[in-house]
DNA sequence: CAAATATGCAACCGTTTGGTTGCATATCCG
DNA sequence: CGGATATGCAACCAAACGGTTGCATATTTG
């Protein structure tokens, strides 16, 4: 779970899944294309984006095509961000009394 | 946008997250019991989930209230992870194509 | 086979991050 | 007022991060 989160964070690996998300299965070096970053360090992007199961890889020949995964999001979205949007009208009652309280116990 | 992924990028973070959605409301020193790190630390961690208006401070008095906004996170889920969670059949029979090719394209 | 193509691996480097220590400031309470 | 409590701010440091360069390896193609 830390390494999706992790992988998620940063722009341009997002913008990985967002070329992949266009369309799927592209090479490396087509995906090198759209971003302005030499292979290698797309490589290490996609290496992130792969442990983390975000994308799976798949060799044809000399050609690694890449593949989007959208499990490891499902999981975050049910086990984590859910949980927390479940707390949204609690949330929004603690701070309206939070407030209350400051009205009423002005100090 | 951007801001969130990476307040949510930090285990201690989440952790804090985790604890509000248990209390809602609390002081950086209730904080500070769940969480072994020093005082100074926790503030920084808090600075960047309020930055990410992921969390919401009320001072009263000397005290500093901290409130959960599921704002952010509802906003993640809806314009970025149901997104990517709407490509799930599309990318299982991609890569289903993808298997095939290589089966028909052995090489 | 040889050249071109597609990728991997490792070293290196500046910047950011996560955390600490030390001290300053503001508020409450006797 | 003066001490205790709750927090802020800044400097510092090791480790991780994002990215580059250089070179090695494997596969396709003429």
């Amino acid at each position: 779970m830390d390494v999706v989160f992790k992988a998620l964070a940063d722009p341009n690996r997002r913008a990985l899944l967002d070329q992949l998300h266009l369309q799927n299965g592209q090479t490396l070096n087509q995906l090198c294309r759209h971003l302005r970053m030499t292979r290698q360090g797309i490589t290490k992007h996609l290496g992130l984006l792969i442990k983390a199961d975000l994308v799976v890889p798949l060799w044809r020949g000399r050609e690694k095509l890449h593949y989007l995964n959208p499990a490891p999001l499902k999981q975050i979205s049910e086990r984590w961000i859910d949980k927390h949007k479940a707390a949204c009208l609690r949330a929004l009652t603690d701070l309206t009394k939070g407030l209350d309280a400051l009205k009423t116990e002005p100090n």
